[in-house]
RNA sequence: GCCGGAGUGGCGGAAUGGUAGACGCAGGGGACUUAAAAUCCCCUUCCCGCAAGGGAGUGCAGGUUCGAGUCCUGCCUCCGGCACCA
């Protein structure tokens, strides 16, 4: 016999499906059930890690099934290949990052021909070649021409000893990641696509996401962060710009004790100026404005703030109310601006008290007695203390009151978003540049469709320092205006890498495309993806991002489908000793050193037994040696039974088949249905190898024994050739071997996928449990289809259920047909 | 703090409200071998018992149900995410 040597076969089938095709996706053929599987795609980073290895396991088993099942499948893999770590590698190592990135892009993709994952080399995309991003390019000027993308000034990280601009990774405690010097915020103008224009239409989408996991839904709904409330204008004493706050709690209104501002507000500096307090607010909103984002929210809960010395008045009420400018209020939520209602709301009252300001109550609960002592009342219930809205239940006091404020002019119901538009912009040099051009007489001018694609400079200074790389190159800044030729500098942004990955398997349906990003005309047989699978910490960004591109790409005329992806799948982190793996904690395992020792096959089918898919699983050798052992059980079983073989696909032998071979051709026929149904919309692919483990120890014996006459070596024969296509997307080497040890023609890769005959997933007996008040006292073999009463006799016979029902009255009986008997005594 | 998820043998895990622990790992025993490795077979939740059998058991406390790992309520622990959201 053979030994089994995955290194040996493992290649040679990756090259035979390469030679032929096997794996390659033509055109959308009419009248065949299509399947668009696809997986994120990676981020050339230099190697696969076992991440990496799961998701594509993942993917590839689920298209490798659909393939099987005569579903033209589509399935791509690219290279998600700008971003900051080619630039990084650039400023920390002098290499140059087309160079770089395109390297680990070899490397990556021979460890992934090495898994032997079915993929349409054909269609291969990266998004750092100038025929992907002159699309990225020409979907921005289509957005700048309908005012979906524009400019606006936002703060930024700062290194003013670098004299650039760093992103939040390149900030650790609040330093320069290269010159350890102190980071500040400097507002700059940049680039803002608008998604918010979406945000009503993208929550409203999530209903119909049903084959979205409930979690990412549900975070993509608070990320969206919808909010009904109302806008209230309070005039201000002494001036003619009234503040306009936001609240969902205008039924507290009259409990409203002092406004405050967030440091950024622009009236904050206003308010103070000439004024004796001007001295200390300026200094707090500079301390505020000096400090990250991430600083300010973790040390918010000390409420910092200093009074303005200014008052505002009530609107309804009349009442002036001091005006704060304060740490926990942010410009980005609302309007920047709030009434402060300490009694109803738990950081109001924290200011409040820190401060010193009075705290009134004005909504008591319908029912109960009073509010607890010291703790804010933040639910709805009833107004007091009100003016004439006193007694109205929340609910309504909020419409009456909006109503009022509407009729008299200072305020309106209104619907807040958390979401904000996408700031696109980036200074750094490895990145679709923005196809903008500044002329000092038009002003913004797109660059020309026809002269698309604005190609990055093949050499920029990349050294960290003194400004964005493209900025401080003449020869790519100097230009002449497209629109009146007169001198012009070209916008030196270059593109958030989120863009690429919104629209990139929309380019896999047409890759080579130079007219326009795909073929609008044919690209709906493909769409949506049916299986979009990756890891959760896309559940937002991406998967927003995404959406909305989808929407303005419908909005465009592009597409026809709204939501991008009919089933996401979001899979598990790999971990090993109990943390996630990862080259600072040492405990990366490497892909390829588990295939060589192991092989391709041996590597993929532990990644998918391991744990259910959706989970975390834990990375351990044992059970990689298991999965080994597992396989090469296949292997010697099959190959010490095979010259006794008949071949495949001849009919039963005329002797009856019963006993052992019966019971073999019914465990075939029910693994065939389990494992069907898993690869299916279940996605227990864990569950589907351990199925696939236990017909070949039901096989095992009967392939063994001396005694095995025509009919066992039958039902062995029918066995086998159905654990090998069960196998194949799993192991497909191994099963393409075997396939064609067996006689098989062409490939298992597309061999059709077994069906389960029905009439071998029944048999004539089944095993019923006795219970006795719900616990275990018997099991009886009944006929299928026995009645109640005939199975209470039987049970009455049995000498254990007697035992427990003797001389007891028999209160109730539960007869499920076929599964389970249960006397109830008393 | 808020949101989401998960708690089942020594371990990874299985189980449409119907026999808890499939499959695999680890461990124990046996076969083969001069021997070892590999391989093959058997046992393996805990407690009592020679056995037959009995009792307990899916993070904790309750509840619904003939019957709960599964459904409901309230907690505890761990993991992930985040946004003081007005």
């Amino acid at each position: 016999m053979r030994e089994y040597e995955p290194q040996t076969i493992e290649h040679r089938w990756q090259e035979a499906w390469d030679r032929s095709g096997v794996f390659r996706c033509g055109e959308a053929l009419p009248g065949r059930p299509r399947f668009y599987c696809l997986e994120m795609l990676p981020y050339p980073s230099g190697r696969l890690h076992m991440g990496h290895v799961r998701n594509y396991s993942i993917g590839d088993a689920v298209a490798r099934f659909r393939r099987m099942r005569g579903e033209q499948v589509m399935h791509v893999i690219g290279w998600d290949s700008f971003g900051l770590p080619a630039e990084n590698a650039a400023i920390q190592h002098g290499e140059d990052p087309g160079v770089w990135t395109r390297k680990n892009i070899a490397v990556m993709r021979a460890q992934l021909r090495r898994l032997g994952l079915g993929y349409d080399w054909q269609r291969e995309i990266s998004t750092c070649d100038p025929e992907y991003y002159r699309w990225n390019q020409w979907f921005f000027l289509r957005m700048f021409e309908r005012g979906l993308a524009y400019r606006a000034r936002r703060p930024l990280n700062w290194c003013d000893r670098c004299q650039t601009v760093l992103a939040n990774e390149q900030v650790t405690d609040g330093r320069c990641w290269r010159c350890d010097g102190t980071v500040s915020k400097r507002e700059f103008e940049q680039w803002f696509l608008r998604i918010t224009n979406w945000a009503e239409d993208l929550l409203a989408g999530l209903d119909d996401l049903h084959a979205w996991p409930d979690k990412v839904r549900t975070m993509q709904r608070h990320w969206i962060g919808r909010s009904e409330g109302a806008r209230v204008r309070f005039p201000v004493e002494d001036s003619s710009t009234p503040i306009e706050i936001f609240t969902t709690r205008i039924d507290t209104i009259w409990g409203a004790t002092y406004l405050a501002l967030a440091a950024e507000h622009p009236l904050a500096a206003s308010l103070v100026a000439g004024r004796p307090e001007e001295r200390a607010v300026l200094a707090f909103i500079e301390e505020q404005l000096g400090r990250g984002i991430e600083d300010r929210f973790a040390d918010s809960a000390v409420k910092l703030g200093v009074p303005t010395g200014r008052y505002a008045r009530n609107p309804f009420s009349g009442e002036a109310i001091p005006i704060w400018i304060a740490n926990f209020v942010l410009m980005d939520v609302g309007t920047g601006a709030i009434m402060s209602v300490p009694a109803h709301d738990a950081r109001d009252l924290d200011f409040a008290r820190a401060h010193g300001l009075p705290v009134r109550q004005v909504v008591r609960p319908t029912v109960g007695i009073a509010t607890e002592a010291g703790v804010a009342y933040t639910e709805d219930g009833s107004l007091f203390d009100s003016g004439p809205y006193s007694g109205l239940a929340s609910a309504e006091a909020r419409s009456q009151l909006i109503e009022s404020a509407r009729r008299s002019g200072f305020g309106e119901a209104t619907v807040a978003y958390r979401l904000k538009d996408w700031g696109v912009s980036r200074q750094r040099y490895w990145g679709t540049p923005i196809p903008i051009v500044h002329c000092e007489s038009c002003g913004l001018v797109g660059v020309p469709d026809s002269d698309l694609p604005v190609c990055l400079p093949d050499k920029a200074p990349l050294s960290g320092a003194g400004g964005s790389p493209l900025s401080q190159l003449a020869e790519f800044v100097a230009v002449a205006c497209p629109r009146c030729g007169g001198a012009a500098r070209r916008e030196t942004d270059t593109m958030d890498t989120f863009v690429d990955s919104s629209w990139y398997y929309f380019r896999y349906l047409d890759p080579t495309n130079t007219a326009a990003p795909f073929d609008v005309a044919n690209q709906n047989p493909w769409l949506p993806v049916d299986l979009y699978i990756g890891g959760i910490e896309h559940a937002t960004m991406h998967l927003i991002y995404t959406r909305f591109w989808t929407r303005m790409m419908k909005e465009l005329g592009l597409c026809t489908i709204d939501e991008p992806v009919r089933r996401l799948f979001t899979q598990g982190m790999v971990i090993k000793d109990g943390a996630k793996m990862s080259k600072s904690k040492g405990n990366v395992v490497d892909p390829d050193q588990m295939i060589e020792r192991f092989g391709a096959d041996t590597t993929r089918l532990f990644a998918l037994f391991a744990a259910p898919p959706e989970r975390d699983l834990d990375w351990n050798e044992a059970g990689v040696e298991g999965c080994s052992r597992f396989v090469g059980k296949v292997w010697r079983a099959f190959h010490r039974v095979r010259e006794r073989l008949p071949a495949p696909g001849i009919p039963a032998p005329a002797v009856a088949l019963d006993g052992p071979a019966l019971e073999l051709r019914r465990k075939t026929h029910r693994t065939i249905k389990k494992v069907t149904e898993d690869l299916g919309e279940r996605m227990h692919l864990n569950t589907a190898v351990s199925s696939i483990m236990e017909l070949n120890n039901a096989l095992t014996p009967l392939a063994d024994s001396e005694a095995s006459g025509p009919a066992e070596l039958w039902a062995v024969a029918e066995a086998i050739d159905a654990l090998i296509r069960l196998l194949a997307p799993f192991a497909p080497h191994l099963a393409e071997e075997l396939w064609h040890a067996r006689g098989g023609s062409g490939f298992v890769a597309l061999a059709p996928w077994p069906d389960a005959s029905p009439d071998l997933l029944v048999s004539d007996t089944v095993a019923v449990v006795v219970q006795v008040n719900g616990k275990l006292r018997g099991q009886l073999t009944l006929a299928v289809g026995t009645g109640q009463e005939e199975a209470l006799a039987a049970a009455r016979a049995d000498p254990r259920v007697a035992a427990h029902i003797d001389g007891k009255r028999l209160v109730r009986v539960v007869h499920v047909p076929d599964r389970l008997l249960n006397l109830v005594v008393g």
